[in-house]
DNA sequence: TCAATAATAATAACGATTACTATTATAATC
DNA sequence: GATTATAATAGTAATCGTTATTATTATTGA
């Protein structure tokens, strides 16, 4: 997942960056690759790839994905999501408190809710113990 | 996402469940594939993928996805996932109450939390209104 | 200006997932 | 129990999102 990123300035990246911001559709890689490219044409889907990487690990963005498709956003305000099992279409929930496992959260939304993922993303006991050994050893 | 699903008893799918049900690794598709193997050695993997996705429709299971892998768990007693973003380890938190998008829960499992993402799964209100036409024509 | 190297475009390769097709298993009816 | 309809399966091919590769370009620091 490329933790230990060097950045140098680039245009691309701040172009895909900032036409995430604009949009509030969470669109998947490829959607983002067509808007990019209308302010970048030679832009390759690759280097939206690899930035939209650099970004989710800087937790300058984030990702989620249903297992389907995987889809980005740059709002790193707190929300939760709520994703159609149909036509796939993310939408936020900015109103939250109390427990968001508890489904009542469907009502803000209109969604009727079927089930609720709630994943934390981070570093295991054993892979930190590894890259403490990793450090010791520079 | 196959919502409207014919149930016929099937070998395999009891196989496919019962061995999610004691692996408490959320294995990914073809981890699963591997175990259930063992039983019956002429399954094929698109049997796997078929049932899980029937299993996730009913309610029965339920999938997670970082973008990278997907992974499958028959625990559906209230928890949280925490993901390791080096080797990819899910753990369960099942000690939750308060305020998930509170990174403290990172305590209760010994990761170093980086993000979090909290994503229901439902139908959108769009969707709710096309489904109600289609049952009103039939 | 020059050297080192991060970032890129273009494209090839990969791999998880889905689609397809002939066959088999299930359940309902006779 | 035989018959029929069709859901489910095994085996395989095809799809497609993502990653890897490589030669080139852009950035940074000396």
């Amino acid at each position: 997942m490329n933790t230990g990123v060097p950045q140098r300035k680039s245009t691309q990246r701040d172009v895909i960056y900032q036409e995430l911001m604009k949009m509030t559709s969470h669109p998947t890689a490829i959607e983002l690759y067509e808007v990019v490219r209308k302010v970048l044409p030679k832009v390759s889907l690759g280097t939206v790839y690899r930035n939209l990487d650099q970004l989710v690990s800087n937790g300058t963005i984030v990702k989620m994905s249903n297992g389907t498709s995987v889809r980005y956003d740059a709002d790193m305000s707190k929300h939760i999501h709520i994703r159609c099992i149909i036509c796939d279409t993310v939408a936020d929930v900015h109103e939250i408190s109390g427990d968001p496992i508890d489904t009542s959260y469907s009502e803000l939304s209109g969604f009727k809710v079927i089930s609720c993922n709630v994943e934390f993303f981070g570093i295991c006991p054993s892979c930190l113990a590894k890259s403490m050994d990793k450090d010791l050893s520079d």
